[in-house]
Parts: C-alpha cells; structure tokens; sequence
DNA sequence: ACTAATCCAACAACATGTTGTACAATGCTA
DNA sequence: TAGCATTGTACAACATGTTGTTGGATTAGT
C-alpha cells in the first residue's frame, strides 16, 4: 500500500462504510450515524468531509469513472477500413478487475441510474469522438446506434452476474457477438422457427 | 373525468405532489412536510394513506407497470413461423400516451432504477413464456439476447426523449429497426467504413 | 535540539428539523 | 345527523448540521 495522510485514511475509511451499508439498503434508510458507528469515528467528523451523504455517493460514483482512455474494447469492437479489431487499451482489464463489483451494484436494481446515465455518455462520447474523426456522415442516427449497443451490452453482463453466471464466459460471448453482429431479433426470430 | 371518492382523491393529489417533488430532487431531499403543504393537507393525513415516503414512490411505480397483456409490441415485434409480425396489443399506445412522461422520468438519470430492473424482468418473461410455449431449445441464450434487445431499446427511447426528439420519430424507428435486424456492430462499422 | 506557536483531525454538546404516532376537535357529505 | 375524512396539536425518538474545545502532530524561532 502506498501512504497515506490521516485525512485521505479517514476519508476512505468513512467511504469504505458507507459503501458496505449501500450494498445493503436504500440512500433513504442510511444514516450519517451508521456510517461514522461503523467506521469508528464520531458523527461529527462525517461532515468535514462530505457536506451530507449524497456528497459520498458522488464522490464514490466519480472514483468509479473510467477514464476517458480506457475501457473502449470490452463494450464494443472497433474495427478499421480493413476491418481489423481496433486494440484494446491498456488498463482496462486492471480497471475493470478492481472496480468490477463496485460496478456492478451500481449497475443493479438497487444501483445509481446517474452513475449508469453518465457511463453510457462517456461511452458514447468516446466513440462518438472517434467517428467524428473519420468524418462519418449520419452523426445523429450514429449516436443512436451506439446508444442502443452500449445498453444493451452492460445491460446483458448485468444480467449475467445477477444469474451468478448460469453460462459460462465463453458462451456468453458467444451469444454477444452473434446478437451484435446478425441482430438481436434477427437471432430471436430464428430461435424461435428453429423450434418447428 | 370519471368519480372519485374524496379518499381517492386525497391519496391522489398526494402522490401528484408527491411526484412534482420527485421530479425536482433525489428522495433523501423529500420531506412528508413537504409533500403535503404541496397539496395541501395536515402532515398527519400522509400516514393515513401511506407508512412512509418509500411506500409513495412504490405505489406510484406499480400504477406505471404494463400489464402482463400489454406492451410487448413497441419494445419487440415478435414474428411467427411464417414471419408474420404479430398484431401489437390493444391499449399499447394508451397506456404510453398517459404514463409516458412519468415513465421517461423513471428511466432517466434521477430515475428508479427497481422500476427499470423489473421493467425488463416482465417485458422478459413476457417473450420467454412466448417462447416457451413453442418449446425453444436454447433458453439460456434466448435470455440474454432478449436483455440485450430490451435494454437498448428502452435506452434509445430515453435517449431519444433526453435529446428533445432531434430526429423525427421515423428516422429513429428506421434506426431501430436496422439495429434490430442488422446488428449494432454490423451497422457501426458500415457506418464507419462509408466515411472513405 | 528544545521550546513555543500553530495547525487541524476528531469529538462532545447543542439547537434545530423530521419522523411516526396518538387522540380530541372540526368539517364534509351522503 | 351520522359517519368518515381531515385537522390541530402534542410528543418521543431519532437525524441533521453547526460550534467551540481538546490534544496530538507539525512547524518556526532561538
């Protein structure tokens, strides 16, 4: 671990708890008393640090931001004119490794709509950004497209941590790409008449 | 308007005021106090009608549910063997008319997002016992594609409302359905690739 | 190196606000 | 006028946000 001042540690410490009673109830049912109790520390100091709880909330979801240089490749697959997979960028593993389960409560049912409305706009904004460059023409449509994809997708891996993972990585994968590439109700509606 | 016991009436005008609040800031910032000088009552009568301040907002997102007959077709269109797209249910598009502002609200970014989660569980299982009815084979996969569908759907929509409705409601049905039978990746890189 | 001045994180205590409940008094409406 | 709906009021329990104090660390002066 690195070093760390007594302010950045209590800091941490009064986010750490939090975090652990935001895991488990509503913003509405936790109180400043709960989080200072747990964290060892008087209720007072709480508030040299955040001006109320909600405060906390949004420093925890800007800590769990990604960078504007990060995490393209495991939300969607560039390809250039040769269609060559763009590379992924480094990091993004690392950043997903450590803040994936944070991440994930967000994204769930007991979550942060703000936090998942920014991803998807920083997302966006970073693929967006990237075809303004190669001058695409139809931006509009463009940044509907994008919106739909990226949804979809955190909307997909969501579901699978919320099933505990009842398909194996690969699998899922697998499905991703046929559903991304051929369309989603391309693929439901050859599910289906495969039945008959 | 239809009649209305003053007992109705009441517990209406305070979800009403209730939500112009909600509209306005996040739920740690409502009072009761609040909610019921807006519609203008003693602070008492708001526990006649609900325990607390969650109860209001749960009330309010259970008025929003579709019915299990409803919506299937402005999320999905489901065709049959010989690819006939089936016939949109009846009341669709009422129910829309009158909820969707409400509806746009809880999807936002200072929307509910349990309101969102069991949006899509129903809309889900909607199509999965469709399915299962005509014993498809692969049910797991089925699932996530049908998440994935879902999810950007309802995404493009709030999108769509968030930019003020920039495009005409055919162009982003022209979108969608592109999206939809194409694939969001076959569409971003054609996109990409006509720009050279 | 020793002391004094200063800083500042943490705390206890206080004033104020909110909640949830109770119950008698008042107002509507059928 | 009988029966509910609503009000007014009060209260205990708890939560919030602010203030002034304390004591250990940090810095400055000699």
């Amino acid at each position: 671990m690195s070093e760390m001042s007594r302010k950045e540690e209590t800091k941490n410490n009064l986010l750490d708890a939090f975090w652990e009673l935001y895991k488990e109830k509503p913003l509405t049912k936790i109180t400043v008393k709960e989080i200072t109790d747990k964290a060892g520390y008087n209720r007072g100091t709480f508030y040299t640090y955040f001006v109320d709880i909600n405060e906390a909330l949004e420093i925890l979801k800007a800590s769990l931001m990604p960078d504007k240089d990060m995490i393209i490749n495991p939300f969607i697959e560039l390809k250039d004119n040769d269609g060559k997979i763009i590379e992924p960028i480094e990091g993004t593993n690392d950043y997903l490794k450590k803040n994936g389960e944070k991440i994930a409560v967000l994204l769930g049912p007991k979550g942060d709509p703000g936090f998942v409305h920014e991803l998807k706009a920083r997302l966006r904004q970073i693929i967006i950004n990237y075809a303004e460059d190669l001058e695409i023409k139809e931006v509009e449509d463009f940044e509907y497209v994008i919106e739909y994809h990226i949804a979809g997708l955190i909307s997909m891996y969501q579901l699978w941590l919320e099933k505990k993972q009842n398909i194996d990585e690969e699998s899922l994968g697998l499905v991703y790409e046929k559903t991304a590439y051929d369309g989603a109700l391309s693929v439901i509606n050859h599910m289906l008449n495969d039945t008959k």
